[in-house]
DNA sequence: GACACTCCACGTCATCCATG
DNA sequence: CATGGATGACGTGGAGTGTC
């Protein structure tokens, strides 16, 4: 590891670490209005000081129940669950469940981003993008892929695919083959009928175009294999790096929208932050003038 | 321009944990 | 108990900026 790439890595830490303790609120998004405060707390940022996140938790945790008349067994557990991990996430979740009317990360995605039409009434795939031809494509949970025609009302126009990988497929159900990654570097599915669903964009919104196959078939992608029928120790070991790649791939687009999700909760609890502070000193100043209005007159 | 530093986004691995 | 999603940790590269 280079010089440059070790000292960046401990600056990346220390950020993150920083990040991971300030899960100490319920998030409760805030009207953008008080976003604007950030710029100045962004700069206070930086010469914060890195605190191990398990302990800050659990001082977080012991300081907000203080306050509550739970037992202090409960609490006592409470706190034990959550210095386990440390997880912003789990943190936002345990300290919300509480609080009626507070969304929990994990709920949020209902009704983020619309989904397109006709796959409104699907159940619940994780992941949904349009190819170049209007079509919808939707990964459902266990691998299946489902394609839709733009128009098609609900489940109707869509076309269950299953991935080679979940497990044993139908005997009836084509297969959808998934090869990991193009020449270009962009991500590929293979699907019947000698198309490739192609990954033509990143990011935040990743765009697929259904593709007719540039190029032969990465090495690793076996496209008329079933999980039934193999044998050698060739095709096993092509299996087992076909569903590493696939596991790689998901596993790439788990760790984006975490990144995201990240940084949606801390823009919150910076605004949080702004909001409590405003609300801080408001509180000192009327203490300070009931204290003025009620004190005794010394002269 | 070269270099160092900082910030950011990313990919991967290891691990935790919910779920079937 | 196997599986897969979520996420912390680690390492890397690119872009922007300041200094010489």
């Amino acid at each position: 590891m280079s010089k440059r790439g070790r000292k960046k890595y401990v600056q990346t830490n220390i950020r993150q670490m920083a990040m991971a303790t300030v899960g100490s609120q319920p998030a409760r998004c805030v009207t953008d209005s008080v976003v604007e405060s950030r710029s100045a707390h962004l700069q206070t940022r930086a010469g914060r000081t890195a605190v191990p996140a398990v302990a800050q938790v659990a001082t977080i945790t012991e300081t907000d129940e203080s306050a509550d008349s739970e037992g202090v067994i409960d609490s006592h557990k409470h706190r034990e669950i959550l210095s386990q991990r440390p997880s912003y996430r789990r943190i936002l979740n345990e300290l919300s469940s509480d609080v009626p009317g507070v969304p929990k990360i994990g709920e949020e995605k209902s009704e983020e981003g619309g989904s397109p039409p006709g796959i409104t009434t699907m159940a619940v795939p994780t992941s949904i993008y349009q190819t170049s031809t209007g079509q919808y494509i939707a990964i459902a949970q266990g691998g299946a892929v489902q394609l839709s025609n733009p128009g098609s009302e609900g489940v109707q126009g869509l076309q269950a695919l299953t991935m080679t990988n979940s497990g044993a497929p139908p005997p009836s159900a084509a297969l959808v083959h998934y090869a990991a990654q193009a020449a270009d570097g962009k991500q590929q599915f293979f699907v019947p009928g000698s198309q490739v669903v192609v990954q033509v964009a990143t990011g935040d919104m990743p765009a697929y175009q259904i593709r007719a196959p540039a190029t032969a078939l990465p090495q690793g992608v076996v496209m008329a294999a079933s999980p039934g029928s193999l044998h050698g120790p060739q095709q096993l070991a092509e299996e087992a790096t076909r569903k590493r790649e696939l596991r790689l791939m998901k596993n790439r687009e788990a760790a984006k929208e975490c990144r995201r999700r990240k940084k949606e909760y801390v823009k919150c609890l910076e605004s949080r932050v702004a909001i409590l502070e405003v609300q801080n000193k408001k509180l000192i100043e009327e203490l300070e003038t009931l204290k003025d209005i009620y004190s005794p007159k010394t002269d």
